[in-house]
DNA sequence: GCCAACGTTGGC
DNA sequence: GCCAACGTTGGC
């Protein structure tokens, strides 16, 4: 079982959004960055834990807990034109994005900001969230920062 | 709203 | 293959 954090808008999707989907889950679409496909695409697998993180908002942090509900299939709206992550180079034949599905599990008891996880910069060595300059939206959390920073939720802030 | 950091594109 | 120009991300 992996691990792993993904950044959403919440102005955008929340987790809130996420929660109040149908049957609590969503097709994860939108994501046209190739490292991160790569990601969802050879690593994610149905179960993996991931954290919810809200982005380009006031706070941002971890918000809550989801899981990866189906394996990467090819995600659709590259193909429509309509919609405002359309890839004319994503051939529907041969598609260039992938999307896994997500459920959510629950929130957070508290918000954990990124501004928090940095002071943690020793025990989340390594953290892709924390380095300098850092964009991807889908990244792997190793199991020992996983459970560093599931155990904050429980300390102050 | 600003801007640093980064990824992608395309001319050469 | 290099690299300048450009567009985007996302913290602040």
């Amino acid at each position: 079982m992996n691990y792993w954090l993904i950044k959403s808008e919440p102005d955008e999707f929340s987790i809130d959004d996420l929660k109040n989907s149908p049957k609590r889950r969503t097709h994860w679409d939108g994501v046209r960055n190739y490292q991160a496909r790569n990601f969802m695409r050879d690593d994610m697998r149905k179960g993996d834990g991931i954290l919810y993180y809200h982005s380009n908002c006031e706070t941002p942090g971890i918000v809550g807990i989801a899981e990866v509900a189906s394996e990467a299939y090819p995600d659709h709206t590259a193909f429509d034109a309509n919609d405002k992550h359309f890839d004319p180079k994503s051939d529907p034949d041969n598609p260039r994005w992938m999307m896994v599905d997500v459920r959510y599990k629950r929130k957070t008891r508290r918000l954990i900001s990124l501004a928090e996880l940095k002071q943690y910069d020793r025990e989340l060595e390594g953290l892709a969230l924390i380095r300098r300059g850092n964009r991807l939206s889908v990244m792997p959390v190793a199991k020992k920062h996983w459970d560093f920073i599931l155990g904050l939720e429980e300390k102050k802030p």
